[in-house]
DNA sequence: CACGGGATCGTCT
DNA sequence: GACGATCCCGTGT
């Protein structure tokens, strides 16, 4: 299956990228293994206007650096001090825009990912992929893989041609986000209707 | 099913 | 020194 091509990553709409990456393929090769997923959810943060992104007013700090890199490689940060989420950046140098992977079906090393989930997660048994915390446990990402180039060997996106149609994608406020209005209820939430493998967020405070 | 709380640490003030 | 783009589990109904 082909990569993606950086001029999937390169253009300027990352709410069109974000609608595009769903039914896509997010993979990752580490120690030798394969595992992957199709990517059911994604959301969009569209700095610098979008106060709920990082990079708000092009807010650069060492943690943020790499989203003004070109578009399609990784960024990849710690939240509530144990998930480590994956993030994908867009545009061009310069232009900080980022779509958040927020789920995945699981498809390719099955028995790893479990693994992985076993012991990262203490044995604890929730879905593998379901929710953008847990499914970068499940793939192995970390940190480290912040910057990490998505042409590169380790982790990349391919097309495996599961077309994902308009009226298939539903379309929802993000999850998690407490800044003032407007971005904190732009629809900016992908995903597709119906799949089992949509996160189900905490109803909002 | 709804709700509340705890875990755990890098990042920025 | 506070807090967060989360997740899981215990409790009550």
């Amino acid at each position: 299956m082909p990569k993606l091509p950086k001029t999937f990553y390169r253009r300027s709409d990352v709410n069109q990228i974000a609608k595009d990456l769903l039914g896509k393929v997010l993979v990752t090769h580490k120690g030798g293994q394969i595992t992957s997923g199709i990517i059911v959810e994604t959301e969009a943060y569209k700095a610098p206007e979008d106060s709920a992104s990082h990079a708000h007013n092009y807010r650069r700090t060492a943690r943020t650096a790499v989203m003004f890199a070109d578009g399609g490689v990784a960024y990849v940060y710690l939240i509530y001090g144990m998930y480590a989420l994956f993030n994908v950046i867009t545009n061009q140098k310069g232009q900080p825009h980022a779509v958040l992977i927020r789920a995945l079906q699981p498809l390719d090393g099955l028995e790893l990912m479990r693994r992985r989930r076993a012991v990262e997660s203490g044995g604890k048994n929730g879905k593998l992929t379901q929710g953008p915390g847990v499914l970068s446990r499940a793939l192995g990402i970390t940190l480290a893989d912040s910057g990490s180039d998505l042409m590169g060997s380790e982790i990349w996106i391919e097309d495996c041609g599961v077309g994902v149609t308009a009226c298939e994608i539903s379309e929802s406020k993000r999850v998690g986000i407490r800044v003032p209005e407007p971005y904190r209820s732009v629809p900016w939430r992908y995903s597709i209707k119906t799949n089992p493998w949509v996160s189900h967020p905490k109803p909002e405070r």
